[in-house]
DNA sequence: ACGAGGTCCTGCGAGC
DNA sequence: TGCTCGCAGGACCTCG
């Protein structure tokens, strides 16, 4: 769910605020979430460490703990994460995967309905072997259409897999890449290395605005996604083929198509103008 | 190297 | 109203 622009929205909301803070106590209520480390670990390495900053990489928030570790937060489709004046209790309750106590009695809640979030607990070198899987930013300054014509290099599977493939670019998913596909005006299906070099400069600048102005609205809220403060996004207003499907294409007329044929995951797009 | 399909989870809306 | 079915923003795996 939370693409990069979801995870962006949610490290500018809270950054500052949990920056420099003391782990109280840790509460781990679903440790299925858990990979490659266990909730004794967890408990260990948190409880009594500062959080020194929040980031993101790709999709995942990166919470970086004294003493060097880093807790690595890929909320999936449903997960969020929210900066409480105090505990959760209630409904608010429900979904709770893990619960940081701050100072001041506040809480850093990660909570996911579906559990399809992971949560990794890395030091130095596993972080540096971590990052490194994972494709450029998109976003980044030093980012450009040659990199991004290198990164798509050397396969023929279908143009939007390879977009939302996360060793070859960070942070796109099903939402960005079919709207970075309608605006580039590319059939989803092309297979990549089909691409001229005049269609990867049009997708490279799609995909940039397209993340850039959803960031800039505070990401896409479908259903789950909530910012760092509780609210939600307002790029689905914004939308124009995602979720679209059935309703005319905002250039030429032509009802939306859906298939599922890429990836078995939705694609909406105009068979008309995307080629 | 690639595509297909299964797996992890729960909730929701559609249709009967 | 209550049931089942299919689908949902992600990523990992195996198999052929």
């Amino acid at each position: 769910m939370p693409e990069l622009p979801e995870v962006e929205t949610i490290v500018r909301d809270l950054a500052r605020r949990v920056a420099d803070r003391p782990i109280q106590r840790t509460r781990l209520h679903h440790p299925d979430v858990l990979r490659g480390t266990s909730r004794a670990r967890v408990t260990r390495r948190l409880t009594g460490s500062r959080i020194r900053r929040l980031s993101r990489r790709a999709k995942h928030l990166v919470l970086s703990l004294s003493g060097g570790y880093r807790l690595v937060v890929q909320p999936g489709m449903t997960g969020s994460l929210l900066l409480l004046a105090r505990r959760p209790a209630g409904t608010a309750r429900r979904y709770a995967v893990l619960e940081l106590t701050l100072d001041h009695g506040e809480v850093l809640l990660y909570r996911d309905v579906r559990r399809l979030g992971r949560i990794h607990l890395l030091d130095e070198d596993a972080w540096a072997a971590y990052t490194a899987r994972i494709g450029p930013e998109p976003l980044a300054p030093r980012f450009d259409e040659a990199r991004f014509a290198t990164q798509m290099q050397g396969t023929r599977q279908a143009i939007k897999k390879t977009l939302m493939d996360q060793r070859r670019l960070a942070g796109v998913g099903n939402i960005y890449a079919t709207e970075a596909l309608y605006l580039a005006r590319i059939d989803p299906s092309r297979p990549t290395d089909g691409l001229t070099e005049r269609e990867l400069a049009a997708l490279f600048r799609s995909i940039r605005d397209v993340l850039r102005g959803a960031v800039r609205r505070r990401g896409t809220t479908v259903r789950d996604y909530r910012t760092g403060t509780g609210e939600r996004g307002a790029y689905q207003s914004a939308l124009r083929a995602y979720g679209r499907a059935g309703e005319p294409c905002d250039r030429c007329g032509t009802r939306l198509a859906i298939t599922h044929a890429i990836d078995q995951r939705a694609t909406t797009f105009c068979w008309r103008c995307q080629r």
